[in-house]
DNA sequence: CTTGACCCTGTAGCGACTACAGGGTGTGCA
DNA sequence: TGCACACCCTGTAGTCGCTACAGGGTCAAG
């Protein structure tokens, strides 16, 4: 089996799989005189582990010692365990992470209904207001009476949408 | 204010706010003889602007539009508008895929509760025996029966866990 | 006059791909 | 035999939003 055909069989892109060869998640499959790969049975089996784990969200870190977990037999599944509890973990918490923002996010778009020039937008002036200090409908919940001065929303604590690392 | 200063202010990192000036998104700020930058208020109120929507999920090229949109006055809140659903779509989306994964990986998690040799461990084999074309817990959620041969669960559609670009 | 805290530029790395450029191979058809 | 065309190869660079140096310069205090 060429690449090509692995690739149709699998639905992972040609260049996925000579990366996941580089990253030596693949083994090595045999070449041809001429270099070409050719994939057997095995290495399918190999692909199609990997693609079902990273439609779980799994990194290729954690693929590679789940891998290396299924290679050695004796090996406890505490950690099998422990990779997939903290997998859920992370996952939990994106999703919750992401519910908050898309709250944020409506209320936000609450200050605007109707199309108008954009130096009288609700939604332009709560950013810029909020650049200054001011409080401002997506960071301040709702029943916070911190109306006035002196409020911080968390920029540093989350600074990008996926990964925070700062404070736990 | 020196850049030290205004990374205090503002809970952003030095080398961020220099990233983003290189990305034109902070303007330039005044420099003094040694070259050190310098910052005013307005600047401040620039890069507060970024963390504040960068807080709310949005990429830096969103940003660079929204920070066009605030300074011609005269163009239509639509686009902002356009902008902002298109943010609540989006993190809709993903958190939506969040939390199936999350279901996902519950299902998975329950084939193994107590601690034994990896090779009799049920998340493992759920995960073999899925690459050798079998159903799993996780890709089949509960009610098909599907009890055989031939099913496929879409590890093609969502290459990885955050971007599905393929088909909507 | 030295120490140490700050500042500068430029480059490389992360993760998980994706997209070429620039070439070689293999098959079918006239 | 010549040629088109689909496929294969390697290697490198780009994506995004930072982060982390290396290797230097500046400035105020002691
Ligand atoms: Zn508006
Ligand atoms: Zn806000
Ligand atoms: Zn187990
Ligand atoms: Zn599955």
């Amino acid at each position: 089996m060429l690449i090509g055909e692995l690739a149709k069989k699998t639905g992972c892109d040609v260049e996925t799989i000579r990366y996941y060869e580089r990253e030596r998640l693949l083994s090595a499959p045999q070449r041809s005189a001429s270099g070409y790969r050719h994939y057997n049975a095995e290495q399918l089996g190999e692909l199609n582990f990997i693609l079902h784990c990273r439609s779980l969200g799994m990194s290729l870190a954690d693929i590679r010692n789940l891998a290396a977990f299924k290679a050695d037999h004796e090996h406890d599944c505490e950690d099998i365990n422990l990779l997939i509890d903290q997998q859920i973990a992370k996952v939990h918490q994106q999703a919750e992470a992401l519910r908050l923002l898309e709250q944020q996010l409506l209320a936000l778009r609450d200050k605007c209904h109707d199309s108008h020039a954009a130096a009288d937008c609700g939604i332009l002036q709560t950013l810029v207001e909020a650049a200054e200090g001011e409080p401002c409908v997506c960071h301040t919940p709702f029943g916070q009476d911190n109306h006035g001065h002196s409020h911080d929303h968390d920029h540093a604590a989350k600074k990008n949408g996926r990964t925070q690392k700062g404070r736990p």
